[in-house]
RNA sequence: GGCGCUAUCGUCUAGGGGUUAGGACGUGAGAUUCUCAAUCUUAAAACCCGGGUUCGAUUCCCGGUAGCGCUACCA
């Protein structure tokens, strides 16, 4: 086992489109075990792949990553120790170690062509067989490969995989073991020159001391194959810990068609980083006990560790989600849910561009009110809907709404009337409310439902909504500030609302 | 097909040879409120199946089943 003291782990995305959910939590597990044991993180871009790769997901990636919360020791853009940290600027490296290995015996040219490695395969499939590669270039003489070479004909490298078992340890899994027969000779180097992932990956790692190898299950089968990259340049195996696969709620792999799968996906929404950590992090690991759920990011990196990664797959649960991002919607410093709900409420188009002191205290006042409401920020301006949407025919679409009026002795008329009649054209003052409010009561002999319903209804379209006592002000001062969305007053609305029921009845 | 990984409420999970199998999300009910949200209380809800080991297995072992992954000159 490497063991070099002090732990250095990375992430190794490749710049190949948006960074995925999955690898975010890959992400962040190396990051906690980093803090938490006072090791290196270190970014690496894993960019062999040339045709996929593109500069501007790169440049994404670092900005999603920083957005969470992550920061690197050693990467692209910081430097460090063991640069290059972009693997196309190494390709020299790569194929210094191809000679060796081929100098040594340990490694092979494999003049196969793509089209006769198929039909092996598809051969050896039918057969019954394992269709792992017939070794046919390994034993060409060393005057044939010569020629050949000379002669410029296409070469792949192949690296020998020995004649025993390959085992590794993983600290998710503890011990695995693999069967030398079930794997191929892999190919290190294509026949343009180009090296290949399981290969180059281990001479980074390497390079980089790197001492925990933490990612997901799906290199796990990878995995023989570069402990023997690794056994043939004699470097040291360093631990894994492979990470289990993120599912969607069909049980399959989380992809696009189940929605929002990107790290940027979830900031549009109006996730806090600090919510979608913590919920990441309790997406196949818990803490001791397992029975807490908020974690800040301090607490997080105190109480996670490696030992305690669940090795099952989980599915990833929106709700979950949801719920977090409430709590830390509701525990957020007031001007950072102001800041950003601000940002989606200009979005939408409800506040101008660059608001005034006025406006921008008033948004907040309206942030403060909707905030509690939602799950998620980018739901602010449909919420915003019951201040700056005034449409008295829509209210009384509405069945249940409309049954209200309809009904009875028109109690609820009557409310509006005499509401209408107490109300001041000029601004409407809490303390005026109550006591409009106290006058319909004794008057009309109205309480409770009778009395609040159809007001609430007049103002915003719905029996349910906010306290009065925050929305009557929030509205008032809204109606005269100046907005792209301009908000009607009390009186504008209850005098609205009962031009719109007079027309009604015809 | 082969190989590998996995298996506790619907979901995320804690636990572990003897437990009323714990917590959280979601769901139901109740309290509160004019109402909704929030909040509080509360209820329903799980050890994949079959063998073995054992006085006793959900827990340990083996097998099955199922899900997922890999099986590239992708990463």
């Amino acid at each position: 086992m490497a063991d070099h003291g002090k732990v250095r782990v990375r992430f190794a995305p490749s710049p190949t489109g948006q960074l995925h959910i999955g690898n975010v939590r890959t992400a962040l597990y190396n990051w906690l075990f980093a803090r938490k044991t006072g090791g290196t993180f270190i970014l690496r871009i894993e960019d062999t792949d040339v045709e996929r790769s593109e500069g501007r997901y790169e440049t994404q990636l670092l900005a999603d990553l920083k957005w969470l919360g992550l920061d690197w020791d050693e990467g692209p853009d910081v430097g460090g120790p063991y640069p290059p940290y972009r693997q196309s600027d190494k390709m020299d490296v790569y194929r210094a170690y191809a000679a060796k290995l081929i100098q040594e015996q340990k490694a092979y040219y494999c003049f196969c062509t793509a089209e006769e490695l198929e039909r092996e395969r598809q051969q050896a499939l039918t057969e019954q067989r394992q269709p792992i590669y017939s070794g046919k270039c390994r034993k060409l003489d060393a005057g044939e490969v010569e020629r050949r070479r000379a002669a410029g004909e296409p070469a792949a490298i192949r690296l020998k995989i020995p004649e025993h078992p390959i085992r590794f340890h993983d600290i998710v899994r503890g011990p695995v073991e693999f069967s030398n027969e079930v794997v191929s000779d892999p190919i290190i180097v294509r026949s343009s020159g180009m090296p290949i992932y399981n290969y180059v990956v281990v001479i980074d790692d390497a390079d980089m001391k790197i001492t925990h190898v933490i990612r997901g299950d799906d290199h796990i089968s990878n995995t023989p194959k570069q402990v023997a990259v690794y056994e043939a340049l004699g470097l040291p195996v360093p631990e894994f810990a492979h990470l289990s696969t993120i599912l969607g709620p069909d049980r399959e792999r989380l992809s696009k068609r189940h929605g929002a799968t990107s790290i940027s996906h979830f900031r549009e929404m109006g996730v806090l980083p600090e919510a979608l950590m913590n919920y990441l992090a309790l997406l196949g690991w818990a803490p001791t006990g397992g029975d807490r759920e908020i974690f800040p990011t301090a607490e997080l990196i105190k109480e996670f560790s490696l030992e305690r990664v669940t090795p099952s797959p989980a599915i990833f649960d929106n709700e979950k989600l949801n719920w977090l991002n409430r709590q830390y919607i509701k525990s957020s410093a007031p001007p950072v849910i102001h800041e950003m709900g601000t940002g989606f409420l200009r979005q939408a188009g409800l506040l101008p561009a660059s608001p005034n002191g006025h406006v921008s205290g008033w948004a907040n006042k309206l942030i403060d009110l909707l905030a509690p409401y939602v799950d998620r920020l980018e739901q602010l301006p449909e919420r915003a809907g019951i201040i700056f949407k005034h449409d008295p025919a829509e209210f009384l679409q509405s069945a249940e709404n409309a049954e209200i009026f309809a009904n009875d002795d028109r109690k609820a008329i009557s409310v509006l009337w005499e509401f209408q009649k107490r109300c001041p054209d000029s601004e409407l003052a809490p303390e005026r409310f109550k006591t409009i409010m106290n006058e319909i009561k004794t008057d009309l002999s109205v309480k409770g439902k009778d009395l609040f319903h159809p007001i609430r209804i007049a103002l915003i379209g719905s029996h349910s909504g906010p306290d009065f006592d925050r929305l009557i002000p929030l509205i008032e001062e809204g109606s005269h500030l100046q907005l792209p969305v301009q908000v009607k007053s009390v009186h504008e609305r209850i005098r609205e609302f009962l031009t719109a029921i007079e027309q009604r009845r015809g």
